[in-house]
DNA sequence: GTCGTGGGATTGTTGAACAATACTTCAATC
DNA sequence: GATTGAAGTATTGTTCAACAATCCCACGAC
């Protein structure tokens, strides 16, 4: 290498995206996971090899390939010789769902102080997005945009890990809504305090803001509990 | 159902540990972990599908299989058409590994009064365990021991999921000791440090030993941190 | 020394085949 | 009528062989 060259190591590293494409395999999995996220595929649905691999034109092993990988973020359970099915949280998952985003929130924003001002921006844009959703009845945006808070919230703690592990947990907590069958306007309300958040947060006060933050949790994982006894004692879609 | 079926209820469930034996995709994965773990597979070497799957007389897809699982562990990463490498850990992710570690240890720890007396057992227990390894010399088991007695201090928490992803934490943290060539001896007064944690942990002060726990990882962290950066300059083993 | 340009090796994906297991049906029995 | 047992059927688990797509490497031209 030459003192010529030295431009050439300044250059920022190949982005991960960037690199290369996907595999058919990604691409299917990709595919599944926004189904199971949006509920096409209802939790407790057996999805059967030879259907779906006719269906989107793939072969057996590229579509087990997909399954493996979304049975590992626990969005598909896998039971042997039995198939593979869309995963039914239950009442002990949405309890230790909360427990793991206490772990990830809470002390993310109580060090919120460390964080990068970029990060701390791309939580008042979840909240925007989420009420224009709101303002437009979008229920659905709306969900994606709550995801997107927490998902920013979590992102304080700047680590890529945690990152991608709250995403995971996220995608798990939105198919605790599908098994409950709840329509995504009921939560409307939060979005209030998710502004509250974000304003304690803009404001220096991320101690305050964590104490919002566990409220809210406190309160949602409340709600969600009592909906699901309820549900498992009445007469919810069972399979 | 009859009156004379009700001590069927009463019978405890099922465990998801006995029920079906796994697939042989996912034994040749447990296999494959252990061996990136325990450093018989070096970080950065490229495992060849059609060498592995005829060495362990397995089809190149349920390999294939395993390669997917592992991938999603970070012990294995896949680049498209170009195979399967052993992660070899950067010193971005070693800082990324400790930020983790401090989110899910020291709350767990600093809420250990909340905490199932069993799993403090765990705790100390795992302290023993490592320091019966260092009487005898066996840096091996000395490792294991102090991966367990993190994991049991993550596991104060009491989540399943934060388990689960602590384990994989560790994992790669072992993968970092591998791919700087750090004898395991070189832990070995850290073992005291564990120890002084546990003994404010079963004394009822917690926060005392997330105390402990904190200068704990700081001074691990940093010790990795200058080694890895000294290994990158000077003539460490690159791929 | 750099830049094309092959050939060879490896991965990506498919389709078919068979074994192993689970599910279903239906008759026999109490 | 409900339960048990024994068929057959359907689905998954795994292997194998084949081919396309891509990458790696060595060779030669400039």
């Amino acid at each position: 290498m030459t003192a010529t060259d030295d431009h050439i190591d300044r250059l920022p590293e190949a982005d991960d995206a960037l690199a290369p494409v996907s595999s058919q395999a990604e691409r299917v999995a990709d595919m599944l996971r926004s189904f199971v996220i949006n509920g096409s595929l209802a939790p407790g649905v057996r999805l059967s090899e030879e259907r779906l691999s006719r269906k989107y034109e793939v072969s057996r092993n590229t579509l087990r390939e997909a399954f493996r990988l979304l049975s590992r973020e626990r969005l598909l359970v896998h039971q042997l010789h039995r198939g593979v099915f869309v995963s039914r949280p239950t009442c002990a998952d949405v309890r230790d769902l909360f427990s793991v985003r206490r772990h990830l929130e809470l002390p993310a924003v109580r060090r919120a102080d460390r964080a990068d001002t970029e990060a701390v921006r791309a939580v008042g844009a979840a909240v925007d997005e989420g009420e224009a959703a709101r303002d437009h009845a979008d229920w659905w945006a709306m969900g994606t945009a709550n995801m997107r808070f927490h998902q920013a919230l979590a992102a304080l703690a700047g680590s890529a890990r945690l990152n991608e592990f709250m995403n995971q947990v996220l995608a798990e907590t939105r198919l605790v809504f599908h098994v409950m069958n709840d329509p995504e306007e009921y939560h409307a309300p939060y979005l209030d305090w998710n502004r509250r958040i974000h304003t304690a947060l803009a404001a220096g006060h991320p101690d305050l803001a964590a104490d919002e933050l566990a409220a809210y949790l406190d309160a949602s994982e409340t709600q969600l509990v009592t909906a699901f006894t309820a549900m498992e004692n009445g007469p919810g879609p069972r399979s």
